[in-house]
DNA sequence: TCTTTGTATATTGTATGCAATATACAGTAT
DNA sequence: ATACTGTATATTGCATACAATATACAAAGA
């Protein structure tokens, strides 16, 4: 947790966010959890003020709410929350296939490319990990494609609020063949220019994974 | 009554906050100002901290824009930030409107009735700022009917950062009677659930306002 | 026993001090 | 005159102190 020097150059409340992001993301705060200023600054071995600054920009990404003068806790995701930002999410995942479509350049498509067949590589692995970040990466290039950086922010942010529940439906190795499948849909139409199948293909995949999301968070309230 | 109460319990960052924003939206602080934190702590009457948090959440909005150890600097907006913005905001409306068609209920759809003849009345008037609180109201009626709250937070956090020209196409009167034309077409067509109508004139509506800023920026970089 | 109330403690909200860094400008050398 | 450099100033980054408020819990009364 203290080894911020990494990141030296950094401000402290970027590092902070950062940390705290991520200790969000892989669980180990978890929803409900208080953010308790000094307990955290003792932790992380800063003072509060850089803090309380990286709370305030989880909380507009939307990862804790604050409660005034009672402080932060990590954002609990209720299967209404997550489906209306799926229902954002996928409006938003569509423009950007849809734009991709007709603005991608050469230089694009060999980039999109790349990520497409660095992800199916690795969907022969057990690298958890390493596969999402492939996912993301394959991702990203459709955004870059675009040419517009702030639909890629924006659905980033999206995405980020279930990152939570990623490694379900990358686990199970019987879902990867499904998940390169639908990737190579959307590549092959982007790469034709044939926007109706790439934004049928992407409604497919983001539906897919809001299913296996919302199973696991069924499944979570059945035993917790 | 309550608002008065809750306003009276706020937190000085997000009395901060609001202020600063205003002054932004009303050009009081115009584009490439530094915002420098003794100065707004001085001018404000309280301490640097809330300044700080305030305008770290100003960025977050896309308001300001930050360098690290040199502060902040009010946002400056590019033709292409702002067509990049509408990109996604004209998606997002699109969706809005296409939901407000399939889920709409009774008691919405007086609400959304009341803010139309409202904003009808209004537009009759020279008053910019009661009509452009007329207009928030119509489009937040919209939202409330998609019951998707996130959806209407990210439409207005969008459509904020085009606030400071919104008066330019509610200046002239001439405008007025196409602004009214556009939400009866809207509302018509959100409470006949005519879905496909709906997202046709909610286009429309954006594009309209997107060709009157992009004039008025154009216009604002010649003599600027 | 249950409720209420008072008090101690914990926690956030705000102000301020100090250090690090950037900026402006004068003075000097070329 | 111009470019460079050193110093003073301005400004942000971070830490800490103090104030305001919420929370927990115990004691007292119904």
């Amino acid at each position: 947790m203290e080894n911020y020097m990494q990141d030296a150059f950094l401000p402290l409340r970027d590092v902070v966010f950062k940390t705290l992001r991520q200790a969000i993301l892989t669980g180990e705060l978890k929803p409900g959890e208080r953010l308790m200023e000094i307990h955290l600054a003792n932790k992380l071995g800063v003072s509060r003020t850089p803090i309380r600054e990286a709370i305030r920009q989880l909380e507009l990404e939307g990862l804790v709410i604050m409660v005034p003068r009672k402080g932060a806790q990590v954002a609990s995701i209720t299967e209404k929350s997550l489906t209306d930002v799926l229902e954002v999410r996928l409006a938003l995942e569509k423009l950007a296939v849809d734009l991709a479509c007709r603005r991608i350049n050469y230089e694009q498509k060999e980039r999109l490319k790349e990520t497409l067949l660095a992800f199916e590589a690795l969907a022969e692995t057990d690298d958890a990990g390493q596969i999402a970040r492939a996912d993301v990466a394959f991702h990203d290039a459709i955004f870059d494609a675009t040419g517009n950086m702030r639909l890629g922010q924006m659905v980033n942010n999206l995405a980020e609020q279930m990152y939570r529940y990623r490694f379900e439906y990358i686990k199970d190795r019987s879902g990867h063949r499904k998940l390169v499948e639908e990737h190579r849909l959307i590549y092959d139409a982007i790469i034709s220019g044939d926007v109706e199948t790439a934004t049928k293909e992407i409604s497919v995949h983001i539906k897919n994974q809001e299913a296996s999301i919302i199973k696991k968070i069924r499944s979570e309230e059945g035993q917790g």
